[in-house]
DNA sequence: TAGATTGTTAATCGATTAACAATC
DNA sequence: TAGATTGTTAATCGATTAACAATC
């Protein structure tokens, strides 16, 4: 028998990073108090192509009906439901310095699944207090944490030099996603996900366009 | 005659914002003192298919030496170069809440070509005052400083709901380049580029990978 | 020279866009 | 019914990967 390729019917992550803009814009226009939207009219505000919406849509098991269009708040209850909103997914932080006070603080989430329950840092200064609710803890404490909270998602706001020996210390104790806020390049083993935020990558497109222009 | 469609033989935006780690990675590696290094090496390290790397190398148009490899200091000129870390490009910031204080005090920028002249709230209480070195100006002296600066780039990390109103501001006055924290979808006319750094994103593609792992 | 490494050309893969049939 | 809108199938586009020739 010949071996197939396994197929990995799984989102595509371009669709998975359009799915929180569909859902911020119907958010908006349910507002609006209108109950029913169609792909066209999604598209045009969102300058994006009907049908890439629609197999955005149609990716996550939601169908619209021909004429009348998709029901606002059915689309959103689904995309809560698949970008997990309604779920609670604990996560770490570590190296509370401005961008992690600043993600703390970020009321933002508090719509989202993501629960950021610890945060740790080595300046005796913030130790023992609180940001944005959240308490600050040594960094020595890190690996009792992760192993009794079996916590998944670690996120890394630590000065560059140090985020690989963090993200090997989060990795060794349990931790499966790591989101890196540092221009670092975190190396991890299969099956441990790392997604960058990367300030310079985004930069550099920017100046790119602006060159070029 | 036919009309050819015009062919902008541009840089791919994957292959732009790869160019920051290659960056990063190879000053690291020169800081071990070696001169020259491989295709193959820096993508073992650094995950990437060599022939991509090699390709995004050949785009900013430097090229290697077969047995030997790639000079590193003039990889590491040749990216900044690119990059524009050798330019100066003025960048106005709106917004100095918790992320924007963050960017404000950022000390990767320093390495880079962008430069936040100046940042605006409507805060009485920080208008005056200065954040990283960066003073805070009162929104309505946005128009007038824009205008005179010829600044280019808009960083905005306000409130969501007022991202569009300051797009807005920003782009009749000249901006050319929105660069955007926050959630909200920003339209802008055609020719003015707009970037989003877009923290729902990022977080929509770890919970989907922690979901289905 | 021999072999490691670059660089180019072709093949593959995946996402976006276009065309059109189905349906309320 | 007629027409607006969805949903599916095919075509296009662009980036990645593979194969192999060129070269120091």
């Amino acid at each position: 028998m010949e071996t197939k390729k396994q197929i990995v019917s799984s989102t595509p992550e371009p669709t998975i990073r359009r799915l929180p803009m569909y859902l911020s814009y119907l958010k908006n226009f349910l507002s609006d108090g209108r109950e029913y939207i169609s792909a066209p009219h999604i598209a045009s505000d969102l300058r994006i192509d009907a049908t890439t919406r629609t197999k955005d849509l149609a990716y996550i098991g939601i169908s619209g009906k021909p004429k009348i269009g998709y029901s606002v708040p059915v689309l959103i209850n689904y995309l809560e439901e698949f970008l997990g909103y309604n779920r609670n997914d604990l996560a770490f932080l570590v190296g509370a310095g401005n961008l992690g006070t600043a993600l703390l603080k970020y009321e933002g989430f508090k719509n989202t699944g993501l629960r950021i329950v610890a945060a740790f840092d080595n300046d005796t200064r913030k130790i023992g207090g609180k940001i944005g609710g959240v308490e600050i803890l040594p960094i020595d404490k890190l690996r009792n944490m992760i192993e009794r909270m079996h916590i998944a998602i670690g996120i890394i706001t630590t000065p560059e030099g140090v985020a690989q020996s963090i993200a090997d210390m989060m990795i060794g104790w349990g931790i499966k996603a790591i989101w890196n806020f540092t221009p670092a390049i975190i190396k991890a083993p299969e099956g441990i996900f790392v997604e960058n935020t990367s300030i310079y990558s985004n930069l550099a497109v920017i100046i790119n366009k602006i060159q070029n222009q």
